[in-house]
DNA sequence: CTAGGATCCTGTCAGC
DNA sequence: TGCTGACAGGATCCTA
């Protein structure tokens, strides 16, 4: 769920309301979650928030960054005087903030709160140095990104390096960065190619086609605000709406609306949902 | 090296 | 109405 427009849509959001604030306290009420040590984070100014793939770096004044993967089901969410209007709280931050699945609560100045909520608590958040991020030890890890470094001859190579089913590369986090499950299937049926097919038997024209709608899905769930199908939300507490526009994701047993000629089927492929069309996926 | 399964967790929902 | 079990997607770790 939180693919790469997931966190770009928190990303914009914590621009948005983040930049100036000062973090004045830290409160810790899951330590598992919670790396690092809160004192190296109060007292300092937020000056940018940037995103690697699926991951957040808030980086700060003092020459430290909060490094943020929200996994499954980390929800970001801001209350404060950035806001300005009225207040959104999507049911799907369940229990409230702060509520039972509030983890991290940062306190900044001027009366703004950003709370780290995670049902199922398999996100985790980092203090490390800012100079140090882009090769931390997940961040470093980390294969070229959709609208970053990816480009077409680099797709193309690291398409034919494996031999693992499609659908299993574009998720790999080390091969390309930021692209999961979701639209990985909705790629994989806007460029007709079946998730099984082995990566490296794909030919230049699949690849260019996969390329193409790679950005294509990932640029309309950006412009979406993000797929709020199980617990993403924005950080002002409201719901993207790419999960209205799902294209193959989460369509079992409706009809292809491109061949009307056969309903989308849907099997595991390493133990993930998979969902396509067997008629005009080949 | 790769393929496959278990693991981390809990809320939600289908089915009885 | 209430219970049970399957399922959700990100990433890592372990085994064969």
């Amino acid at each position: 769920m939180p693919e790469l427009p997931e966190v770009e849509t928190i990303k914009l959001g914590l621009q948005k309301y983040l930049v100036s604030h000062v973090i004045e306290d830290v409160i810790i009420n899951n330590q598992k979650i919670f790396g690092g040590d809160k004192k190296d984070l109060i007292g300092s100014k937020i000056k940018d928030v940037r995103r690697f793939a699926k991951v957040l770096s808030i980086d700060l004044s003092n020459g430290n960054s909060i490094i943020i993967h929200v996994k499954l089901t980390g929800q970001l969410i801001y209350r404060g005087p950035n806001l300005r209007g009225s207040l959104n709280l999507s049911k799907k931050v369940v229990g409230g903030v702060p509520g039972k699945h509030t983890h991290v609560i940062f306190k900044l100045d001027r009366g703004g709160t950003l709370y780290y909520n995670d049902v199922r608590r398999f996100g985790w958040i980092k203090i490390i140095k800012t100079s140090d991020v882009e090769t931390s030890e997940f961040i470093g890890k980390l294969g070229p990104e959709p609208f970053g470094k990816l480009n077409k001859s680099l797709f193309k190579e690291i398409i034919l390096k494996s031999k693992q089913p499609i659908k299993i590369v574009l998720m790999d986090q080390t091969k390309i960065g930021g692209i999961g499950n979701i639209y990985a299937n909705d790629a994989l049926w806007l460029s007709r190619i079946d998730p099984r097919k082995r990566s490296k038997e794909l030919s230049d024209q699949e690849i260019k086609n996969l390329y193409e709608a790679v950005l294509e899905v990932l640029k309309e769930g950006i412009k979406r605000g993000g797929a709020s199908e199980l617990a993403f939300v924005t950080p002002d507490g409201s719901e993207g709406n790419y999960q209205k526009h799902f294209l193959a994701y989460g369509q079992e047993g409706k009809l292809c609306p491109r061949c009307k000629k056969a309903k989308f089927q849907k099997f595991f492929l390493g133990g993930r949902g998979t969902y396509w069309c067997p008629n005009c996926q080949k």
